[in-house]
DNA sequence: GCAAAGATCGGCT
DNA sequence: GCCGATCTTTGCA
């Protein structure tokens, strides 16, 4: 994926993330997975956004080039993966919320200690310990990098919508998108299918 | 300095 | 459905 795909409406890259593989090369081993959930934070206005409050030492890599990796730490344990967006100066991030386990299965099930494949990278804390993302990533020209880039996957024929999750504020935008024939998604919130 | 909230998960009732 | 774990970031004194 180029950085042009990057450069654009937040939302709207969100969406076209939907299908995509998103790969994450350790060593020798390749981990992928079909991205299946998204969610978009954009721009000054959106209050759920860490970038609501403009540019402080986290929020940083919001504001920068397009196609980084942003990854931050939450609740004390988790870390969430995110996609820069919008051009240079413009707050922009995509939250990856679910992945659709193909490549390494195996050592992802290791990682997560998990017994069901479905459990394996169904929420955003869920698929960064699965494929070993922390904040050392923090900053990663997906663009360009060779251990955590994205490729070609599959086409997504339903795309649903609706409200973030897990946000207090900021509930009145539908950037949540998901693919509405996947099992994978990290809540069944299957309802509601529109096309965005 | 310090306190409080947080883009979560898993276990228990 | 509710609760606790655990620690970073941020806002305010």
């Amino acid at each position: 994926m180029g950085r042009r795909f990057f450069q654009r409406y937040t939302p709207e890259v969100a969406r076209g993330l939907l299908g995509v593989k998103l790969v994450r090369v350790l060593g020798k081993a390749r981990l992928s997975g079909i991205i299946v959930e998204t969610e978009a934070y954009r721009g000054w206005r959106d209050p759920a956004s860490h970038a609501y409050r403009g540019i402080t030492e986290r929020s940083r890599v919001m504001f920068g080039r397009p196609g980084h990796a942003y990854v931050y730490f939450i609740y004390g344990f988790h870390n969430c993966l995110n996609l820069t967006t919008e051009p240079e100066g413009v707050p922009g991030a995509v939250l990856i919320r679910a992945l659709e386990p193909s490549e390494g299965v195996e050592t992802m099930m290791k990682n997560r200690k998990a017994i069901a494949t479905a459990d394996i990278s169904s929420g955003p804390g869920k698929l960064t310990q699965a494929l070993s993302i922390d904040r050392a990533l923090n900053g990663e020209d997906v663009v360009t990098s060779e251990r955590l880039f994205l490729e070609r996957g599959r086409k997504v024929e339903r795309a649903g919508v609706s409200s973030r999750v897990g946000v207090k504020r900021g509930k009145r935008f539908k950037w949540r998108f998901f693919d509405a024939e996947s099992s994978h998604v990290s809540m069944e919130m299957r309802q509601r299918l529109q096309n965005p």
